[in-house]
DNA sequence: CACACACTACGAAATAATTCGTAAAAATTA
DNA sequence: TAATTTTTACGAATTATTTCGTAGTGTGTG
């Protein structure tokens, strides 16, 4: 399996995922932009690094297109996500993924609309166990 | 605002909410007690010396019974939970907190008898935004 | 062609987190 | 009381992550 992401690297993986297949140069102007203008600008040479140190890990895969390199995510979007998950449950929230989502709930930041997504995403998770 | 902990102060702080409070032995004896067998214990003197890093950056307190430290939070496990969580959604999922509880829920690991206590939290949320 | 520009490679500094060794002090035990 | 044990303090090594400077290479422009 591949490692788990640091931090810049789910910052990177986040632009790929969106954009993919991008280049070094689109990742770190679209990073810079995203971030509050009182912190510093991330170097175009620290992004090409970390993105760099991702293909060694075998995060990321490139192609060379006319002389830029081009990279793409290697591992998916769902998965990482659910290995960030399951690292944020033991880590922090004893093992068990409903108080997770109980504490990601209660805590607002959850419109009405999303609520139904989310009551018919149970449903069906009831259905399938109901089988 | 108490600074973000780190791994290894969560996987203090949750022994410490759990037992509260407690001594650096207790809480050392526990973590290693807790871990898969095959990977190294962790000394006695480290978890020491983290939980005095924590001491001074304010994540917990302590009081000298008997001369032996007795150390307790000072960050709550509801308040430290929700930052924790908005460090992992801005990270990791967009800044959607919903699609985090859809992912959460979707990868398995809830019981039905959770997903319950999860529909009921969500009718109360509801409730609450007809007022 | 010479110069400026854009890109990659890579070493290495800076920062953060974890780990532990050793010393000192106090308590218990033999 | 001497030896052993328990505990805290603290410096320092180790490891991981992030950051950037500089050099090299190729492209295009004046």
């Amino acid at each position: 399996m591949t490692p788990m992401p640091t931090d810049s690297e789910l910052d990177i993986l986040q632009v790929l995922w969106e954009k993919n297949p991008e280049t070094v140069r689109f990742v770190n102007d679209l990073l810079n932009k995203k971030r509050s203008p009182d912190d510093k600008e991330i170097g175009y040479t620290t992004t090409l690094k970390i993105m760099q140190l991702m293909l060694d890990k075998g995060l990321l895969t490139r192609e060379i297109v006319e002389r830029s390199h081009i990279y793409t995510p290697s591992v998916s979007q769902e998965i990482t996500q659910t290995q960030v998950l399951k690292g944020v449950v033991d880590n922090a929230f004893g093992g068990s993924a409903s108080s997770l989502v109980m504490r990601a709930l209660g805590s607002g930041g959850t419109t009405l609309d999303e609520l139904e997504k989310i009551k018919a995403l149970i449903q069906e998770i009831e259905a399938q166990n109901r089988v």
